[in-house]
DNA sequence: GATATATGCAGTCAAACACCTGCATGTCAA
DNA sequence: TTGACATGCAGGTGTTTGACTGCATATATC
């Protein structure tokens, strides 16, 4: 499966989404941790954070007996340039517009 | 099921961007057109097209025997600014000192 | 060492998914 | 009106998904 197909099929689920916006608000949380308020058991939320780290938006490293886990924005970017941004060529042409408009000054 | 979601889930299968990809290469093309050259039968294209109606990404009008269809950009500018632009904040930190810069001169 | 805590591993299960085939209906055109 | 063409409808199938449970292992703490 290609790379850019993993992140969109891990992108879509919520309960993901929401565990890339938590790591987002604050990085470097344990699975229990993450585990809190989600209400689903800790393999589920596992199996989800492995997608997660296959899909190459999370990173994880081993303290002790904690697995402490990291949001990497890198896919989504890469959503965003190669897929997202071909449809947002009105905007685009605005902002170049605006440029072109400073230019003439 | 939120709105959001049914995007995300819609975008999860490469098939369906590539029917979103081509209608945004040239709008209005009819079901059959549609099923050329994508290795699957009629019946699959169709199920692909109907969830990408119900996730509000393409329209459909009935022409005739005939069914066009119309991709919608909106529901992917939506995902933009309510999920991915908030991963994007260095990008958009630069754009707004690039206009700082510009309002002292 | 004993106990509590954090995570890992294996297996189960229902529902959703992505495909298919066969037949029906509706529309255009000769 | 009849034949060709575009699409719709119903139903079937293998695989994947998203959840669970029970038990195992590794690490910290007392």
């Amino acid at each position: 499966m290609k790379a850019i197909d993993k992140v969109f099929k891990a992108l879509a689920d919520p309960s993901r989404r929401e565990l890339i916006d938590r790591l987002h608000a604050k990085n470097g949380q344990t699975l229990g941790e993450l585990c809190k308020g989600l209400d689903m058991a800790r393999q589920s939320v596992t199996q989800h954070l492995e997608l997660l780290e296959d899909a190459n938006l999370i990173s994880v490293r081993r303290v002790g007996r904690e697995k402490l886990h990291t949001f990497n924005p890198v896919p989504i970017h890469e959503i965003y340039e190669r897929w997202i941004r071909k449809f947002e060529r009105g905007r685009l042409d605005a902002l170049s517009n605006f440029k072109a408009k400073l230019e003439r000054k």
